[in-house]
DNA sequence: CCAAAAAAATGAATGTCGTTCGTTTAGTGC
DNA sequence: GCACTAAACGAACGACATTCATTTTTTTGG
């Protein structure tokens, strides 16, 4: 059942064909599931195979990166005032990585890929911003900082629950414990994760803010 | 000059001193050159010794995680009001980290230990907040989406700076070359890296946006 | 005080993993 | 039709984290 060696008939790989069958295998598998082995073992193919598409392991996160990046809308941006969509593209940021809760942790540290596509949901958003009426050399911190909380609410979405939960916490950190209650009843009240109240605590608070730093630049 | 096996006259290694060598080995030699092996060169020892400590190198990792976390101040939550011991948390917190950039990739996606300085740490800002007036239920909310945008800003820090420089930026987004253009020539005459513009922009917006939603609670 | 146990080092061995390279086969261009 | 390239295989390598038996020293219980 095995390939011979030599050049198949029908080409087997692509960069996409490894990209995709790599999200699916750390979403299957988890971050260290991923390994080439396992993923040429998905692909029906042997690790080697893999080399004559990308250059290696970290440049099929890359295309991972890419694969996921591109499938976030700023769309948003070019129909409703810069406040508005910024909320939108924050959520719906957030809810691609949320989508792969694996992989969030694997592409979160990797730099930001150079592919056409993210440049131009960049080129969106700073559009946005110029029509909103911010200033040109606030824009990129504007965004910068918002894409700042959303890659942070992403990686809290994925850390263990179970933090701080035994022994020493109500003695030595009442407060904190009370709280952490508070919360967690107030998340079970709306049926949603513990990480989505802060993510939108925070996400209203950031574009509030924004919003008043405008008005006193303009005023 | 080798030692002879067996156990020695002084002890040489403990889980604190293998955490300081650990977090000295990333800052020298980059998240990649962290290894076991030179780890225990650094130390003097063979690497199995380091598994009588601890428990491996995701281990180690959480000990440095630790050491790097206990260093943030939170004391002034018990001095200051809420909003501008958030200001000051915040910029300590980043400092930390920025302290050594080639271990943030490494540590921001590991769990928040539990050690028990870190818990006190969560107790002096979530009774700080207390403090201020917010309700219970949105207190670890507001310290987490807080927190969220620091880790998401130290991420920002270590990003290579040269994204997007060549070929199709121009044409492609311009609107996004002139806004970076825009926003490396305002840090430059702050003579700052560009990346504390956007932590700066954004710091102030969710401070300034959480006193609005505390006192349309409160109103 | 001495024997037994525990602690803490070494050194050898293991299995996995990423990567390289030579070989083989199938399409492609002159 | 023949050289060339593309794309697969398979063998091999080096690095790495981890385990285990062994050795030596310190601690502890009778």
């Amino acid at each position: 059942m095995r390939r011979r060696a030599g050049r198949p008939a029908t080409p087997i790989l692509s960069r996409e064909i490894i990209a995709r069958a790599a999200l699916g295998l750390i979403d299957d598998a988890g971050a260290e599931g991923f390994s080439l082995a396992a993923l040429a073992q998905r692909l029906g193919v042997r690790p080697s195979s893999l080399y004559n598409h990308v250059a290696g392991k970290d440049d099929i996160l890359a295309a991972v990166r890419e694969l996921v990046s591109d499938s976030i809308d700023a769309s948003m941006f070019t129909r409703l005032p810069w406040d508005e969509a910024m909320v939108l593209w924050a959520h719906g940021y957030r809810a691609t990585f949320a989508a792969h809760p694996p992989a969030i942790s694997l592409l979160a540290t990797l730099p930001i890929s150079g592919a056409l596509r993210t440049l131009r949901m960049y080129e969106q958003v700073v559009t946005g911003l110029e029509r909103g009426g911010w200033p040109a050399e606030m824009i990129i911190p504007v965004m910068v900082s918002v894409e700042s909380f959303i890659l942070g609410s992403a990686l809290d979405m994925v850390a263990p629950p179970d933090m701080f939960e035994s022994g020493p916490l109500s003695a030595e950190a009442p407060s904190f414990a009370a709280t952490v209650r508070a919360r967690d009843e107030a998340a079970a009240a709306r049926r949603c994760p513990p990480a989505d109240l802060s993510f939108e605590v925070g996400l209203a608070a950031i574009v509030e803010g924004l919003r008043g730093t405008l008005r006193s630049l303009a005023g």
